[in-house]
DNA sequence: ATGGTCGGTCTCCGA
């Protein structure tokens, strides 16, 4: 089974290059982060037609967050719990189906700049309540994949110049050590479990020439709770995307777990 | 040190 994350920046602006990924790379499962679109404003009739159900959780303008699956999806829930006033749409999960169903949580982690500020405490209380949510999934014992735009460089080997960062809500060390959390409580970062060493980058800037100069980090990450751990057989990261047509700034980061 | 680019609610804001 594929499962794939890819921050696409905009469905409209992606409606040509996505498909064209997904014929090429032929996921299972893709979350989807910023979608920018509304719920009804969703092409889904697109995807539907290359055989994916359609899950979204849009927003007007702003986040927005899918999943698509080849694999019948149940038990699909929108919205991070803790927070009933959170109005923002960066949290989807179901449960795909199969002889060994395995759980999916696509996310969309606040950004948090700029840095000290109420986005930034945003970004904080929001891992707090994903490190909730992983807790009560962890003593499930269900096997479960977190995966999506997390907006935290985990390293300084997850950037090609560490020193641009160091005030960036995206390397500071509350952000850095809220994703160690997650990580220490038994998750496998998949990427990082199978590429070991630096220069590994799943994001370059629009600006500057990020992509020409490989200034890259690495932000979208695949976290895997023990018992999806245990099937882990192989990790990509589609890096050729970001050199083609009308790219989005990410690439799609895949894994691919025992059927 | 500066400026640089995308997408969408489009001459502003978020990233």
């Amino acid at each position: 089974m594929k499962l794939a994350t890819f921050n696409i920046n905009g469905i409209k602006a992606r409606i040509e290059a996505l498909p064209a990924w997904l014929d090429n790379a032929k996921p299972d499962v893709v979350c989807l982060q910023e979608i920018k679109s509304l719920d009804e404003g969703f092409p889904r009739e697109v995807f539907e037609g290359l055989g994916y159900q359609v899950e979204t959780h849009g927003q007007k303008g702003f986040n927005g967050v899918a999943i698509l699956s080849k694999l019948a999806l149940s038990d699909v829930r929108r919205g991070l719990p803790g927070d009933d006033t959170d109005e923002q749409a960066r949290w989807i999960e179901a449960v795909v189906d199969g002889p060994r169903p395995v759980r999916v949580c696509g996310l969309y982690l606040p950004n948090g700049n700029p840095a000290p500020g109420p986005k930034y405490d945003y970004k904080l209380a929001w891992m707090t309540r994903m490190e909730g949510r992983i807790r009560d999934l962890l003593a499930s014992e269900e096997p479960f994949v977190c995966l999506g735009d997390y907006n935290v460089i985990p390293q300084a080997m997850d950037a090609a110049k560490p020193e641009n960062w160091v005030t960036d809500a995206l390397y500071l060390p509350q952000s850095r050590e809220a994703f160690r959390r997650m990580l220490n409580l038994g998750l496998t970062d998949a990427i990082r479990a199978r590429q070991p060493g630096p220069g590994i980058y799943t994001f370059w800037d629009y600006q500057a020439g990020a992509w020409e100069r490989n200034n890259g980090i690495r932000i979208d990450h695949l976290l895997l709770s023990p018992q999806a751990a245990d099937r882990l057989e192989e990790t990509g990261i589609d890096k050729a995307v970001r050199g083609g047509d009308k790219p989005s700034d990410h690439v799609p980061v895949w894994v691919r777990l025992a059927a």
